[in-house]
DNA sequence: CGACTTTTTGAGTCTAGTCAAAACATGTGG
DNA sequence: CCACATGTTTTGACTAGACTCAAAAAGTCG
């Protein structure tokens, strides 16, 4: 069979773009701070700073010492947790707008989880302190976080339940949706994940192995309900994943 | 074997007992509101009504309108999912100080669990509105409730490495101490959990069955890790068991 | 073109689920 | 207080979905 070559472009990050200036922009773009007068915004800007990440780097491990917030500007983040048999679990993949690290509120000391750059990605970075008088100044912002962190709880229990209840055929058709639904790009007949991703990193998000994955996904591409090549996958029949979960069978 | 009857002993719930009176002092101790002043915990107990749930009364479902957060003052309630296949998945199992129900901060329309009282309950209701008032008037608070979502992400991530990485053995363990530890008493040699469930409700908090469940913790029983009888469980070797969970196996 | 990573495939095994039935506990009403 | 009805727990035999280990095939990059 005919299998292109990798068709996921995400933005081409530039280390010289995250500018004091640029940077304006995206924080102003930001959930958070949308609401707020240009005037608090630049105020706050001047509290962020940016990195930049090559894919596969991490920007912090599990247990390191929590002093900042992030949000991610461009590019994506996994956060992923490893039990002690080296087992990694993907708890989350980020995208541009979304924030990560420490929210200070617990007075938490440690990070939980570790975060990925699961492509090229130009990061803000905040310490808790100052993102702490940020929420102090601006109620509204305290509230938007709230809302934010609520919806993640949300995500959470419905993972819960899946990995609860579902088998590993419909958790992978989930995740799939799940991804597209909010990384999908349409192209053609079909909803391109504008993420690399491989078969390891969607057993890390479904509880399964390697294989396990692998073997599913090729049933998918035979039953035309996804294509996918090395590092990425488009799902050409969202209905057929939908009634997959639903009733467990495509037919 | 001999096996007495169930240990399990939760504070008996008067219905006369959540009068205006004693509930100032309920809310007054509650994590949320615990640092306000007396004058102000006066004001907000007024927006507050009182509810008696007997054991297995449910408070709401999901997909009801959404217009009420609840406290619990007394008792214990579970929040639980059901799957399309009338699959039950428990979410979280709540004692006295936590709440449930309805934060509307992201103008949420609808719950997205069921709440079920676990054991006989007394509930407090407040309705989404007058919660967004008390937000308001008190950041402090805002914080407090920022905190209480946040540690509940951390604790459903906490859950889906489980899910993702543990057998079935290790989830029950895992479930067993984390009882122990929320809810458990001292009984001589042994942690009596404060709380009536079956070897289904086990089942749904671990994804597993019954059935599973039952001969794991016939297991558990004969390695002396537990005591246990119709509804209720004591852990008897703390050790043993987080030993189990990190490494696999007893020995 | 190699070297490397990712994906696929195969064969065998085992954990946990399914279905069915018995044993046990608890509360009720005669 | 005993016998029965009901709900809970246990046990057994069988099945199947998913894992393990191993190796080959296919893509990707310098």
């Amino acid at each position: 069979m005919v299998r292109p070559k990798s068709p996921v472009r995400l933005d081409w990050i530039d280390p010289t773009v995250c500018t004091l200036d640029y940077r304006l922009k995206i924080i102003g773009r930001l959930p958070f701070f949308k609401s707020l007068p240009a005037e608090a915004i630049k105020e706050i800007n001047l509290l962020f700073n940016d990195h930049n990440f090559p894919e596969g780097q991490p920007v912090y491990f599990e247990g390191d010492i929590a002093q900042h917030l992030y949000l991610v500007a461009m590019g994506r983040v996994k956060l992923i947790r490893n039990t002690t048999s080296g087992h990694e679990v993907v708890l989350d993949i980020l995208h541009g707008g979304e924030y990560f690290g420490n929210l200070n509120i617990l007075g938490a000391t440690a990070y939980n989880e570790t975060a990925i750059a699961q492509a090229d990605c130009c990061i803000l970075q905040v310490s808790s302190q100052d993102f702490e008088t940020i929420l102090k100044h601006h109620p509204d912002v305290t509230l938007k976080v709230l809302g934010a962190v609520g919806k993640r709880l949300e995500e959470s229990r419905e993972l819960i339940k899946q990995l609860s209840a579902y088998t590993v055929e419909q958790r992978i058709a989930s995740a799939l949706l799940r991804l597209a639904s909010k990384l999908g790009e349409e192209q053609d007949e079909s909803i391109l994940i504008q993420l690399p991703f491989s078969r390891q990193d969607l057993a890390a998000m479904t509880g399964a192995t390697t294989e396990t994955v692998s073997r599913v996904m090729s049933r998918f591409v035979e039953e035309d309900l996804i294509k996918s090549g090395r590092k990425w996958v488009a799902v050409t029949n969202h209905e057929g994943l939908k009634k997959l979960i639903h009733e467990g069978a495509v037919n």
